[in-house]
Order: structure tokens, then sequence, then C-alpha cells
DNA sequence: CAAACAACTTTGCGACACAAAGCATTATAT
DNA sequence: ATATAATGCTTTGTGTCGCAAAGTTGTTTG
């Protein structure tokens, strides 16, 4: 492996990356939530500067493919979303993170 | 700084990050670049797995932004195509890769 | 000289991110 | 009591964009 170095051997994970986790919006929730373990929608919603229809539409999608565990319950007679990274979740992003780290490194 | 960590600040580099590095197609591209120097057209095309047309849209893309500079030239009486990075590419490269490892840190 | 090949470029379509509008419930003012 | 505003999201609509397939331009081969 001397005359074939190209150093593109550490580029190939980009190609198989989840563009699931790789979304900004939804980077920065799977990051904030590994995190934190645990999150409401509002808070989140700031901390991120996400509208509530975009936060929405990310979280049901991360939902959707069993990343994150969405928990509605009323809290003081008002609804309240909590967030929560399920074991595949935390799997997809430790991947995601190191084939990035991989590539950046 | 004691009741309000939250290590929220770490994320909101990627709110502002550069998408047009950030799609996987171009940063594998970039990412290529910025350790070659200058490649040709059919090389990344194998390198990167991309189809032809799809690496001639992203390049064109990064051309167009000022990241890449595209050197035609007829060699052998065939078309044949440089990249390279330019100085805006290369400290925009760096620019989003040190936003992603603030992140995945 | 026609047919195949090489090296790209352009087109068309489906997916998706974002913002704006909508909905359901609760709190507050009149 | 009834209207008005606020809270906490969800759904809809529009434009952008990535990808594959078809097209273009020039070259080599039978």
């Amino acid at each position: 492996m001397a005359a074939s170095e190209t150093g593109s051997e550490d580029l190939r994970p980009i190609a198989g990356i989840d563009r699931l986790i790789h979304e900004p919006a939804r980077l920065m929730i799977m990051a904030y939530l590994y995190v934190v373990e645990s999150a409401d929608f509002l808070f989140l919603m700031r901390q991120t500067g996400l509208t509530a229809g975009n936060l929405s539409s990310h979280t049901s999608k991360l939902e959707a493919a069993g990343y994150i565990e969405v928990v509605k319950e009323f809290v003081d007679r008002k609804p309240h979303t909590m967030l929560r990274l399920t074991g595949a979740g935390r799997d997809a992003f430790q991947g995601y993170r190191e084939g990035m780290m991989q590539v950046l490194r």
C-alpha cells in the first residue's frame, strides 16, 4: 500500500452517511439529546433556534426512524412534550459521529 | 456559569453551517481536494463513486461559489478537466471542519 | 463514413427543508 | 358568560436540490 496511497479510503464513510442525522437541524437535536438524555419541546426549540413547525416535523422524522422517543403528557393542564434518544438513536449518532470524525480528522 | 450549564453553546455552529460543503457528495470532493491539491475529473469520479452527471453538477456549484478552480484542457486530443481548491475553498473547508469538530468532539 | 466511444453537461423528477397557516386547549379580560 | 389572546404544537404549501437518465460534442475505430 505504497504506490496506491491516495487517502481516499478515508472519505468512503461519507458515501453511506446517515442523512437523517446529517441534516443540520436534526444534527442539533440529536447532539443535544445525546448529551442531556431528555429535553422538552419548547426548551429544545429555544436551544436550536428552530421554529415550532420545523422542530415538530424534524422530531416526527426522528421518531419514525426510531431514533427518539416522544412522550406527550399534560403538565399543569397544558400539553408537554418530552424527547429522549432511544438505544437505536444513540447507536446511530455514535456511528455518524465516528464516520464524520474519520473524514475531518 | 454553573446553574445555567447546558452545553448548548456547542451546537450553535451547526445553525450556520456551510450547506454547500455539508452535502455529502461535495464534502467528499472538498475533503479530497483539501488533501491532494489537484485531481482530474475521472479520477475523482472513481474515488467518490459519483456518476459523471452528479460530479459535474456538484463541481459546477463549488466553482460558482469560488471554492474550486476548474481547468479544462485537451490532453492527447481528448478533454481533460482538472480541479483544485481555491484559497477561499480552503478557508471554507477549514471553517466547516472546525464547526463540525466542535459539535462532534 | 458510420457506428461506437469518451468526457462531460443538461434536463426531469421526486424528496425534503423551511415558513406560514391551522388547530385544540387554556387563561384572561369584559 | 363570552370574546380575545396566548400556549403548544401539527399540517400544508412552496421552492430548492440531489440524483439518474438523456443529450451534446468531439474522437477513434471498423
